[in-house]
DNA sequence: TTGCTACCGACCGACGGTCGGTCTATAATC
DNA sequence: GATTATAGACCGACCGTCGGTCGGTAGCAA
């Protein structure tokens, strides 16, 4: 019989969220048997449903813990007071690009399979809770650039909403040609562009002044260049 | 020994992706098991296999089948020459409405499980396709319009990819409206607001002027409400 | 000793997919 | 017109693997 080792609650269930998050961008969630993490992790069947509900469950809770990381960053950026909100939606920008260039930096050879099509559940759970979470910050901003004058919408809300999605969408799009970049160097001008579109179609959106907002994908594709 | 019953290539794929289509609308891509279609369709494992290489390969032939008969639908509205950029952009967006009332009317009660979580296989295939497949169609209706000079914006093509992917999210934020139009009807106005909130957005990607596009949830809204 | 909880692993049913083979409509041959 | 040959539509028993269950055990604290 193996060993028994036991552990604390909160540090078993980490430890099982690490090393399913690792295995899940190798290989991709659906791939990975959840004997594979068992293993990975040293532990029993028993234990992993001692801890999640179901293979499910999992992916939730390890959404919601990469989620609440992510607004964590952001949250520290822009909630120092007296900010202007065009730099408080900059920050929030920059905060998300340093998130995923440090965690992206540490995973580096397994970034491919995270956007490949078999990851397609964590990837949506997670665009769908970084939603529901950065609506009311975004909507805040928002608010905060109509009174001061900046933007120009009739629904902040609304608003907020529509350029996370905007996001996700640049995003999906994006990748696919970031995937390709190592083959076709070329495509990095392309991307250039893209983004300059995305960040024009946002400040479209938000009715903000051509060129207040900054966003730019030349820094963190560096390190898809190799 | 079960009967034998045979049939030309072509129907019976048909009948096969006709009947897949409908128990995923019914219970979801994941949670309809192959068997189930055997048994609705009366008809052995191997000739699943016989024309299918896998239950994926299953659903991309229905993605393609479905989203080309969009394609269809919307091109015929919008090919006849001598039509402003305006009105074939206007067009296309009401013969998508229209294909979807036309179906969803037909199927009624089986809506909803389309837009629930575990049909999400098949929607993020079908936009996927779809995109693909508008890109071109809308950069081209775009170009038209900054040469009529109703448009004004600099990448014809990815303008047209960013409107697509706003289209997109806008459907998986507004779906979670609509699915709990029943019990909350006062969500119509919600939703009412956001179309417009789209709409607008669009018309400013486009920078094209305000008020030139017609996007309507009004009409397909009621079949929800019921 | 008692009780709580982290932990174990044999077991299960269901699923996606394989395979060797059978039936049948059509065309070629006599 | 009868016989044979061929292609491909069709069959269903079978397999490995997966997610999930369950009855029970080891360790720790009171």
């Amino acid at each position: 019989m193996g060993k028994r080792i036991v552990k604390e609650h909160s540090v078993r269930k980490n430890e099982l969220l690490d090393i399913s998050q690792q295995l899940f961008n190798e290989r991709g969630y659906e791939a990975t048997p959840i004997s594979a993490i068992l293993k990975a992790a040293g532990v029993a069947k028993g234990t992993f449903y001692h801890y999640f509900h179901s293979k499910e469950d999992l992916l939730d809770c390890l959404v919601e813990r990469i989620t609440h990381r992510i607004l964590e960053e952001i949250h520290g950026q822009i909630c120092q007071p007296g900010l202007k909100a065009l730099e408080r939606l900059n920050r929030s920008f920059i905060a998300s690009a340093r998130w995923k260039a440090a965690n992206w930096d540490s995973l580096w050879v397994l970034i491919r399979p995270i956007f490949r099509e078999e990851n397609l559940p964590l990837r949506w759970k997670m665009n769908r809770r970084t939603r529901q979470l950065m609506v009311p910050v975004f909507s805040d901003i928002i608010q905060q650039g109509i009174e001061e004058g900046v933007f120009d919408t009739e629904y902040p809300e609304d608003a907020a909403d529509l350029i996370l999605g905007l996001g996700f969408a640049f995003q999906e799009s994006g990748f696919e040609l970031i995937l390709s970049l190592r083959e076709h160097p070329e495509y990095a001008e392309i991307i250039a562009r893209r983004t300059d579109c995305y960040k024009d179609a946002v400040e479209r959106v938000l009715g903000a002044p051509r060129g207040s907002l900054q966003i730019d994908a030349g820094r963190s594709l560096d390190r898809f260049r190799r």
